[in-house]
DNA sequence: GGGCGAATTGCAACCGGTTCCTAAACCGGT
DNA sequence: ACCGGTTTAGGAACCGGTTGCAATTCGCCC
């Protein structure tokens, strides 16, 4: 049923290496050989296999897209995005989706076994030994939304956590809050440590301030509807929250305006990403942004350049955030 | 630097052929040699190669995860439930995003490159020719989330959309509504098709009923806005609305409460699909659910089973819709 | 027409497994 | 120790390409 090469080479009166040269960009081939292939292949309908010739050369043009935030809104952006990416440079995503009962050893020798040109892990809540891990097995590998460090081990695009803390903490004392309040993910987890930390330095810098910290248990509506439930009936709300994300904020005010409570009237909201629902009339969220799309060029970019450059340096990339106003803050004043 | 057959053969002081078989299951090796093959891998690290073994047996365990939409929140949830699902079956996706600009016969071409085992169309907006192109191409195809028909090609997976229609319909009739409206998605799809047919049949066996049909451009937030303010603006709205999806009930919904609008005071809505928004606390919409995760667990299964048996008969399966009551529709009375 | 270097071509080995087939090792029984 | 019937092991061909190398062909000039 498939047909190959040999078929190819017969109906065509040539070598396989012939068929074979043809089908390789940048070979040496006659016009007139050329010619008479490429007439055999149509008729035959000819494809090479992926497979064989990914088999000989070592490269399969797959590349493992490893995530563990399927359930996160804004991660349908970022596949959208990967998987535009990837496919509009010849390659193709083989997706992992390690949610927490898979074992993260056995996809990488997954990932080996189908030698992929390369891992792009996109999360930021995934410990940074996974990417080491398949980095240790030989795959190249980038950390898409990673976390910046002062030694990586592989390259990181992403966004900085610390200055997005700094970032919210600007935005509310520009607007008059002085009781504020931070909403943060997992307390175990980077991004929220480091915006906590950017947040802290840049409240200490206005000595008027008072801080309270909480944090929702998961990147997740309701873990942020339960947080902010906990907080209104634990005594009086700060002014004003800095959410860890903006699924997390938009439980927050589901249970804040379903407590009656005005928002921004009586309490701010900022949130972070900048996912599609912040924009919804119903949600209105104010909120940092993340250049996604620069995260993902970018990552997909040294993804590449990785799997043909194994011995490309290590590097960092932060991109800048954008604050969207909208409306769940108080305009400036 | 990869460990090959022949590495963990030598080490073993065993043929190739023995290493071979202790991987494959269901083959003859005797304890001894097992346990020798075993600890010889063990030390070196050894992995078969999945391109290697899917070139001479002709499976490659890979599962064409095909879609064109990366943009609707109710993907998430299917991105997540399929990969689960083809995980856990020990097979691995290779993610096709079909956008617009993305021609399919290209897409076809690749997956037959890479001969996956077999393809799952996952989507209610592709045409059904795609998935027959696919079996065409001699590729194992099943349609999740597509049309049923009376002399079908390929396996659909999905729900009945007719049915659906009337089961708003009746919806909206039990709770008194009379001069009810059909809010679809695009006009061209046939799922707006169908569910309005079956919006149709119900009413008209209401003699009182008013019947309004509009459609929004696509199946987005911003789509559904849209008409809905086009409504607004072109006279007095009808009782109750029946919208194309969530997104689109979403979309609606927030220009009604933006423009002053109670629901379900003045107006009722009810969606489609039961994504995860629609129960967030600033939505509470009331909706028809569709068994997400019965129709990827038969679609998966069906996928394999097709890949294993070619000749499987092909069947259609329309699994049963349930109403989710939330806070769109005033009480039934 | 002959000669020369460059462009093409085909052969054959190889990528890393799988599997058919035959030969060898093994088993219990006598 | 020998026999007959099973297992088990190894050799070799094959899956469908790629590529280094040597041989052939080509174009061009004298």
């Amino acid at each position: 049923m498939t047909v190959t090469l040999k078929d190819v080479a017969e109906r065509a009166g040539v070598s396989r290496s012939a068929v074979s040269r043809t089908f390789t960009p940048g070979a040496s081939v006659s016009a007139k050989t050329r010619s008479k292939v490429e007439q055999a292949a149509a008729e035959l309908g000819y494809a090479p296999s992926a497979l064989a010739s990914g088999l000989s050369t070592g490269r399969t043009k797959l590349i493992g897209l490893v995530s563990n935030n399927f359930r996160n809104p804004i991660f349908l952006e970022v596949f959208d995005l990967f998987t535009r990416a990837i496919q509009d440079r010849g390659l193709r995503p083989l997706l992992v989706n390690l949610s927490e009962d898979t074992d993260p050893e056995a996809a990488i020798r997954m990932l080996r076994q189908y030698s992929v040109d390369a891992v792009i892990v996109a999360s930021s809540t995934l410990s940074a030994a996974f990417a080491a891990n398949c980095k240790a097995a030989g795959l190249p590998v980038v950390h898409a939304f990673g976390r910046a460090t002062r030694y990586p081990e592989v390259p990181v695009v992403g966004i900085d956590n610390v200055e997005a803390g700094r970032m919210a903490a600007r935005a509310l004392l520009a607007r008059g809050y002085r009781d504020i309040g931070f909403l943060g993910g997992p307390a175990g987890a980077t991004t929220t440590q480091d915006r906590l930390a950017g947040f802290r330095q840049e409240l200490a810098r206005h000595p008027g301030c008072r801080l309270r910290e909480s944090f929702a248990s998961t990147y997740s509506h309701d873990a942020g509807a339960v947080e902010m439930s906990r907080l209104m009936d634990s005594g009086p709300l700060a002014e004003a929250y800095f959410c860890g994300d903006d699924v997390i904020a938009i439980g927050a005010l589901g249970v804040l305006r379903k407590a009656g409570r005005e928002v921004p009237g009586d309490v701010g909201l900022i949130g972070f990403n900048d996912m599609e629902a912040a924009s919804w009339d119903l949600v209105t969220l104010t909120t940092i942004r993340q250049p996604l799309d620069e995260i993902i060029a970018v990552s997909v970019g040294q993804a590449i350049a990785l799997s043909e450059q194994p011995e490309t340096p290590v590097t960092q990339t932060l991109l800048p955030l954008t604050l969207i106003e909208r409306g769940t803050l108080r305009p400036e004043m």
